[in-house]
DNA sequence: GCGACAG
DNA sequence: ATCTTGTCGC
């Protein structure tokens, strides 16, 4: 009901988690790459889902779907809290394990540096990178980078420092234990459509089983 | 009064 | 995010 007063105490939370993100590769090897989304509706029923695939061709190895809740608002900025814990608990049910994963929503381009791809990235201890296709608020991007908005590719940069890069019409940064530098990568070898596959299959089969799930049931 | 606020 | 029809183009 009245989530909207917590979130002092979350924006100190989101704080003092985004001291623990990492901007360096921290992962053997780079062949599996984990995809996760959420479908929800207007009364918060919603189901997660979760794919891993080869990066290497691209064939989607496995996937998993949750049907759950959400239970916290959205309010800008605080996404993390709103679908962190649907998304670590559809990701736990994967037999295979990925060694990167990528989220829907952004990592440290966030106005406390901890967005919703940081979230699920220190949570569970793994790397990620947040994608996104709209900036969270202008405000926090830089002028000299505003000039830039006509480019299509650019980094990103907030007091001097970058904090992630519009890269094929989306907004990538990095969520955990990950360089923006290989994110791109990551992004760039992933993308069929404008839409990398790894978040695109996990949107579509979110989406797909959410909708089987209402209409077998009226 | 109104100003590009992730999904 | 989701609700929806047509329409443009390969």
């Amino acid at each position: 009901m009245c989530f909207g007063n917590l979130t002092p105490q979350l924006a100190s939370i989101q704080y003092s988690l985004a001291d623990k993100v990492t901007e360096s590769d921290d992962f053997r090897r780079l062949e599996r790459v984990g995809g996760v989304d959420i479908s929800f509706s207007v009364d918060n029923k919603a189901v997660a889902a979760a794919v891993v695939l080869e990066l290497k061709g691209l064939e989607v190895i496995e996937t998993k779907t949750l049907e759950t809740e959400l239970f916290f608002p959205y309010i800008p900025g605080f996404l993390g809290i709103r679908e962190v814990e649907p998304s670590l608990s559809v990701l736990n049910t994967l037999k295979h394990d990925f060694d990167v994963l990528m989220v829907n929503g952004h990592g440290i381009m966030h106005p406390r540096g901890f967005g919703l791809a940081s979230h699920v990235g220190v949570l569970r201890d793994c790397p990620t990178i947040g994608v996104a296709k709209r900036l969270i608020d202008e405000r926090y991007i830089n002028v000299a980078t505003q000039r830039h908005h006509a480019e299509d590719q650019f980094l990103i940069s907030k007091n001097g420092c970058v904090i992630g890069a519009f890269f094929r019409g989306k907004y990538v940064s990095v969520g955990h234990r990950i360089s923006l530098k290989t994110a791109l990568n990551v992004v760039e070898r992933t993308s069929i459509f404008k839409t990398p596959e790894p978040i695109r299959q996990a949107h579509l089969l979110a989406t797909e089983t959410f909708k089987n799930i209402l209409e077998e049931r009226g």
